[in-house]
DNA sequence: GTGAAAGCGCTAACAG
DNA sequence: CTGTTAGCGCTTTCAC
């Protein structure tokens, strides 16, 4: 069943048929009226293919992500799937693990396959490394590029993100108040975002006049889903590092500071605070239930879909917002 | 840049380029060796709209799941994405939510964007009452549905699941061999595969002898990821329910019991024991660790992979394949 | 081994 | 308001 079999059968052309499906003025009531009978009776669909070669777009967007199933991932795929959905594009996905070159070679292959544009979800995509960036211009030539939690500046990118960086000092400050000086600040990932956090760690330790101490900032190189690996990494800290408080880069990182408390016996938040970020399902699930940084995800992929809707309607859109992070207060702090 | 330019500038047909680009046999080493040259130079890509027109394929299948920022269904669009990647298929995600209204809109949706094949991810697709399965047997006409964790006998559709039967009935004697005999069913589904769960439960009981008790088969009416609300649950249940032991239909269930008995006082595993369903990172994150049932999430969305691959090959594949899921002993069971 | 040409099904500019 | 027609870029017979 084509648009030709519509016309014919409606005694009409195809040009009426064409009109009707997109919803042009210049029909009048009677045409549409038997036009979409036909329709309706042959129950057709116009060929998606063909409509694509027309217009040149699909109406698909590209979700790129380094781990889908990561939960804060997870999360943000989820909520932009859900905006994307509502505007009515779809959505291809598109998990690139963290090695550049397939970072590089998926947004390529997006970008041939004629997606309407691409997101990139989570600051892995952005490198310190300025000339590991150059796929994302690169592709920002064809297309617009959205970043979910990174900060770029580029023609055709767009950015929403939180800020770490205030966050994570404000975080840190909430604890200095309490009165506890010795923080560790646990990270696994270099990312943009990952190091913004630490400037914010430092930042307020800096500003309450402390000094900063390279061994009271670790690197965990494991992967974070694997959470007795991340007690077990704090087990076998030097023990010279002696620390009341743990700042971690995400929750899950935050339950490995949580195990290994519960490991040496320690008390939470007696003898160790811990604050995790993400405000995950995680941050629920242990006991006691830990104090984490929302970040505003569903904010922030609400925005970001806004933004691109307004950029494929060619509207002017702001390239870069950045929202603010809020302390969720539970029991793992003072 | 078109074919027809590349073919111009190779000084051949737009039909030898076409089979350069499709490895077709019959060009000349020579021939193939020019025309690659002018579509490295000028790098070149076929036009992924018009292939798709002439092919009547983009080599795309929908992925569909009711959510994607649970952490089973994230985890099984994760690993069906990289394995359908592997096969060089792209994915189009769609999350549907739990209204039959909306998986019928976009399972139709799907393939009319003329998808090879859609997977319906989870069992909460298929329902009881069998008339609401006709959309998938209207989707199976057009193009093959593959369904994971789900069991449904229709033509074109093809089933790849654990023995939920199986397994809870293996962890339920697992309890009762530890001479535990009062044992709560905690489920919060009503899909195929939560009842497979609950009549395992059953079976296991009535093969030790013992008598069914509804009230030890609690449903739990809230949404699974908001734990605490989960311990609320158990905290106000009837005080006459006296029980051991909980098995639960998921993961988050079970930390929802682990939380109550906390909030109790009840020590686990010596006052409560409790075992999961999955084996997802919240079995990991609590304190005991969570014995759960590991599903093999991962080995099932690899075979239904290559289970797909097969049928767009048309090879000869089976309709349905059934593993078995494994106890994962942890620190919840005595 | 290679080329010419007929689709694939739709959109949009143009003419009436 | 409606019809005619020229693409969109590729695949695939069918000749040579």
């Amino acid at each position: 069943m084509t648009i030709y079999d519509v016309s014919e059968k409606a005694g009409v052309s195809i040009a009426t048929v064409s009109r009707v499906l997109n919803g042009s003025s210049n029909v009048s009531a009677e045409t549409r009226k038997k036009v979409l009978a036909v329709i309706e009776a042959c129950d057709y669909t116009p060929n998606a293919f063909a409509r694509g070669l027309g217009l040149n777009s699909m109406n698909t967007i590209g979700i790129l992500c380094a781990d889908s199933s990561d939960l804060y991932l997870a999360n943000a795929v989820y909520h932009i799937e859900q905006e994307l959905r509502a505007n009515n594009y779809n959505c291809i996905l598109c998990c690139t693990g963290y090695k550049l070159e397939d970072k590089q070679k998926y947004l390529n292959l997006l970008v041939n396959k004629k997606v309407d544009s691409v997101v990139l979800v989570g600051s892995n995509f952005i490198s310190n490394n300025d000339k590991e960036n150059d796929y994302i211009r690169e592709a920002a030539k064809e297309i617009p590029i959205l970043l979910l939690n990174a900060d770029f500046d580029y023609e055709n990118v767009y950015c929403s993100l939180c800020d770490d960086f205030k966050s994570t000092m404000q975080a840190t400050s909430y604890l200095l108040d309490t009165g506890i000086e010795d923080i560790l600040f646990l990270y696994n990932s270099k990312s943009y975002s990952a190091l913004r956090k630490l400037s914010g760690y430092q930042s307020a330790l800096t500003q309450h006049g402390l000094a900063l101490r390279m061994e009271y900032m670790q690197y965990f190189p494991g992967n974070h889903a694997n959470l007795p690996s991340i007690a077990d990494f704090l087990a076998n800290l030097d023990p010279q590092i002696k620390y009341k408080a743990v700042i971690a880069a995400d929750d899950n990182l935050a339950i490995g500071a949580i195990k290994y408390a519960h490991k040496k016996g320690l008390s939470i938040p007696k003898d160790l605070c811990v604050i995790g970020y993400n405000n995950s399902i995680l941050s629920t699930c242990c006991e006691p239930e830990l104090t984490s940084v929302d970040n505003r995800l569903e904010t922030l992929c609400h925005h970001i879909v806004s933004t691109l809707i307004g950029i494929l309607e060619h509207r002017e859109m702001p390239q870069k917002v950045i929202f603010s992070g809020e302390l969720i207060k539970r029991g793992t702090t003072l």
